[in-house]
DNA sequence: GACGCGTGGCT
DNA sequence: TAGCCAAGCGT
């Protein structure tokens, strides 16, 4: 059975609720952020889809080409697959692009082309969870609903001087409904869950010192009162990441290059990657490999050495630049593996590949 | 409830 | 530098 979680001190609740309104009011226009010039529910939708897990700095360029691309949810169902992922490209969670489509068909065929504005039915389109659903609930349509998020936690946690950890879902459970009955309707709603969000980003800082002087919380915050606002909030660590050593091929045939799409399912799910293998190769094993592959280099050259980290993996990454000899080896790989060959142009243009290739791509345009 | 799922900026 | 962290969701 699992532990009963105590919010202490829920009766200040309806003080911070006071406060935050007019805070934001005032210092909205600080953060120029495009996804509140022009609020209709599809664009809170799409900025709430990439503002998970994301700051909104890395989100602002991407969402500003997305909407050129696909200014409308019709659009946005029919895109093309290949087009989505583009437009997607480096911004990571990628099945966060796919959700979105699966969405705006759904929205299309069973909603007339608009978001529906009720919180239970927000919450069975794909990619949108209880926080998204709230805050496009409040945002978009002035609904009662509290959009609790890590900003939430963490202002909640050091206020409310809660040392409830906050990596436990049910402690995110108890503060929404702490939350919950204390919200008003209308605008106020989506103030106030924007208000959190710019605290959160602003002033009450994960990491570092928060700036309680600017803080509108400062005079009803219980862990500045205390002096352990650094100290809060409680989260326990994630788990070690596991290692994996790769050895990047960059196989070139004259000026194309030789690119793998990965399976469906999984880590970066669809993308396009170099080819590569498991473990640190030596040039011997380079070359066996491929020779058992029908192809012959004419010439072999060691990459340097890199690291990509995820949030549960740390790929330790080798690579060698192979220079095939003409014609032969493309017609065997042509064969043999399941590689596109393409120019650094069609690359660039057509093809989405992962962050975690970037070291090599400088390699591709190397003349040989 | 635990885990898989990206990336880049900050300390 | 290595770890921490960000407007979470699906399974």
């Amino acid at each position: 059975m699992r532990q009963k979680i105590n919010i202490p001190h829920q009766e200040i609740i309806p003080a911070i609720l006071q406060e935050l309104p007019g805070w934001y009011r005032q210092q909205a226009g600080d953060r120029e952020l495009p996804w509140r010039t022009s609020p209709t529910p599809y664009h809170t939708w799409l900025s709430e889809i990439m503002l998970q897990q994301t700051r909104a700095t890395a989100v602002i360029p991407y969402y500003e080409r997305f909407l050129e691309a696909l200014p409308t949810i019709e659009a946005l169902a029919h895109v093309d697959d290949e087009r989505l992922m583009k437009l997607w490209q480096g911004l990571g969670y990628y099945s966060r692009a796919r959700n979105l489509k699966k969405a705006a068909i759904i929205i299309t065929e069973d909603y007339d082309g608009k978001l529906p504005d009720d919180f239970n039915t927000l919450l069975k389109l794909p990619g949108i969870g209880r926080y998204t659903a709230s805050a496009i609930g409040s945002i978009a349509f002035g609904q009662p609903r509290p959009a609790v998020d890590g900003n939430v936690l963490r202002v909640l946690s050091r206020t409310l001087a809660s040392s409830a950890d906050i990596a436990i879902p049910a402690v995110k459970t108890a503060m929404e409904q702490a939350l919950a009955p204390h919200y008003p309707a209308g605008q106020t709603a989506g103030d106030l869950n924007q208000a959190f969000m710019d605290l959160g980003a602003t002033i009450c800082l994960p990491n570092g010192e928060p700036h309680c002087t600017r803080c509108p919380l400062e005079r009803i915050c219980l862990a500045h009162a205390d002096g352990i606002e650094q100290e809060l909030p409680l989260k326990s660590s994630p788990r070690q990441r596991r290692l994996e050593k790769h050895t990047i091929l960059l196989l070139k045939q004259g000026s194309a290059i030789a690119l793998h799409q990965r399976p469906s399912k999984g880590l970066l799910a669809g993308l396009w990657e170099f080819p590569n293998l498991p473990g640190k190769l030596s040039a011997k094993d380079v070359k066996t490999w491929l020779q058992k592959h029908g192809l012959l280099a004419k010439k072999l050259q060691a990459l340097p050495a890199a690291k990509h980290v995820f949030s549960h993996v740390e790929w330790q990454l080798s690579g060698w630049l192979v220079e095939l000899v003409p014609a032969s080896g493309l017609s065997a790989a042509e064969d043999k593996l399941p590689f596109n060959w393409v120019t650094p142009e069609e690359l660039a243009e057509r093809y989405s590949l992962p962050s975690a290739f970037q070291y090599y791509f400088p390699y591709i345009y190397r003349k040989k």
